[in-house]
RNA sequence: GCGACUAUAGUUCAAUGGUAGAACACUGGUUUGUGGUACCAGCUACGAGGGUUCGAUUCCCUCUAGUCGCCCCA
């Protein structure tokens, strides 16, 4: 039987000439766009230990949740994150709506955030604002390991406070998820930039050191010369570097408020005997950034530095930027992708939510309406019961329940549905009784607890 | 945006200028009411489009996608 298939199947390809008429019939493979992809059932344990450390954090320092829109207006970022650096420039999702608004993929969270803070008032509210989030965000960016075009971030911001502590603190609280994720050897590379009293003073001095040495830059730090020469410091190009090491470093030239500032970070985090190291040319590429600034890396790539795990700062002027008060704030962001990758990386244990004990077999139309009925009892009971339903045949359902590793299977086929019972089955003994509906929920519950028991004894 | 490499079942991999095999997975079965093992069967693939050729999955070109580096960052 199987031959005379196969041959009729040759015979209707080869009769099948025209290429362009087989593919006609055959309706198009749709997949994910380019950069972005699914995360599948096989990789949530990863993500889902991600959710449940950040609500714990979040829970833990009184960090409240915030959901902003995925679209908003293009001169959000191009006012905030600015629009001279690569996420703007280049990389942003941007169209126009119907009704011709500019608008764009959220390529960060920050200033969304910032938005939201000013559109409802939370001026008002009692200071600092703590505000977490998790989301997608878009940039369109060659996708590599560890870089998509749609990825993940959580966040963390506090609005509304300058003290140094908060910058501590949230070094510390994302120190702690990590921690909580059992992830090891990451560094806390940091560095302060100034604020608007300083920073002219020190980009004059780094223009004029860069000038002096204009051959020996690359062609982007020519542009960022004049655009963002702060920039420059963390460029990667070896001729760059070479110039950077010997120019003029941030924290030498800081006033005197940005000073005890920085001296209180680094005290505090003394205190909380957290490592750091501290890197002049950390400058991070967005342009809302003051004072202090730090991002997070594996600790492999230190010295190549090539993709952290996140980073943050403080934005002591975004507020008024966007046009609200003049309000501090200081903040965290960290790709959840890039956290995948590294527990991985690290063979860090995935959660895997508890598994079903009990599974539930039925035979026949009759006996399939009421294992409906004896399921929804059990769930209600707060019992968790694997089934399937669409099967009829006894010995598969044995099967799957075995490679489910349920301890319990209740069989309900006509003769029982008729008579009102099923039958219990110990999966390990192999032995079983016959109960009635009613005594269903009763007899599973205290043979779970007894099973229990027997898991604890072993481990014992 | 630039450069390098890759593209075969759901997955991991083969073979081949004459249209493709395996393993695992999946579905079903081994007297239609009893699991783990075993056995049998089924399902499903040459990324897309051109060219060279009698004939291309195989050689060449373009595109698309993926991976890696640069860049950027998360």
């Amino acid at each position: 039987m199987p031959r005379k298939k196969a041959t009729t199947k040759k015979n209707l390809k080869k009769a099948e000439k025209k290429p362009t008429e087989v593919k006609k019939r055959r309706a198009k493979q749709f997949q994910t766009v380019r950069g972005m992809r699914d995360i599948l059932p096989q990789d949530q344990p990863y993500w889902q230990r991600i959710r449940r450390a950040i609500d714990k954090i979040a829970n833990d320092y009184n960090y409240q949740r915030i959901d902003t829109p995925v679209v908003e207006f293009r001169e959000l970022f191009e006012r905030s994150t600015g629009s001279s650096t690569d996420i703007v420039e280049k990389e942003m999702f941007k169209f126009k709506t119907r009704g011709g608004d500019d608008v764009c993929l959220r390529p960060e969270g920050t200033p969304a955030v910032v938005r939201s803070y000013i559109q409802h008032g939370m001026q008002s509210y009692p200071k600092p604002v703590k505000l977490f989030y998790t989301g997608s965000m878009y940039r369109y960016d060659r996708p590599q390991e560890g870089r998509y075009r749609e990825f993940f971030q959580f966040g963390f911001e506090a609005i509304g406070e300058q003290d140094a502590i908060l910058d501590t603190q949230l070094i510390q609280l994302s120190l702690r998820v990590f921690k909580i994720l059992g992830l090891k050897n990451i560094s806390l590379q940091l560095n302060s930039i100034g604020c608007k009293e300083c920073r002219p003073n020190y980009n004059k001095l780094l223009v004029s050191y860069f000038n002096n040495r204009k051959k020996s830059l690359c062609m982007d730090c020519k542009k960022r010369l004049k655009k963002n020469p702060l920039r420059i410091l963390d460029c990667k190009e070896e001729k760059c570097t070479q110039v950077v090491h010997q120019a003029p470093q941030t924290i030498d030239h800081l006033c005197d408020e940005c000073k005890d500032h920085f001296t209180m970070l680094l005290e505090s985090l003394d205190e909380i005997e957290v490592p750091y190291t501290l890197n002049p040319k950390l400058v991070r590429g967005l342009d809302y950034y003051t004072k202090t600034v730090f991002e997070f890396w594996p600790k492999e790539e230190e010295d190549g530095a090539q993709s952290s795990l996140g980073g943050g700062g403080r934005y002591d002027y975004l507020s008024k930027i966007l046009g609200g008060n003049q309000t501090p704030g200081v903040g965290f962001a960290c790709g959840m992708d890039r956290l995948v990758l590294e527990m991985e990386r690290q063979n860090v244990k995935a959660y895997y939510p508890p598994m079903p004990k009990v599974y539930l077999a039925q035979l026949g139309d009759l006996a399939k309406k009421k294992s409906l009925k004896i399921f929804e009892e059990l769930e209600r009971s707060g019992i968790m019961v694997a089934e399937s339903f669409g099967r009829g045949n006894l010995c598969t359902q044995l099967r799957q329940a075995n490679q489910l590793d349920a301890g319990i299977v209740l069989i309900c086929g006509q003769r029982e549905a008729l008579d009102e019972t099923v039958i219990l089955k110990d999966m390990e003994s192999g032995s079983q009784e016959v109960i009635t509906f009613n005594k269903v929920v009763v007899e599973v519950k205290k043979r779970l607890k007894k099973m229990n028991k027997n898991v604890i004894r072993k481990m014992k």
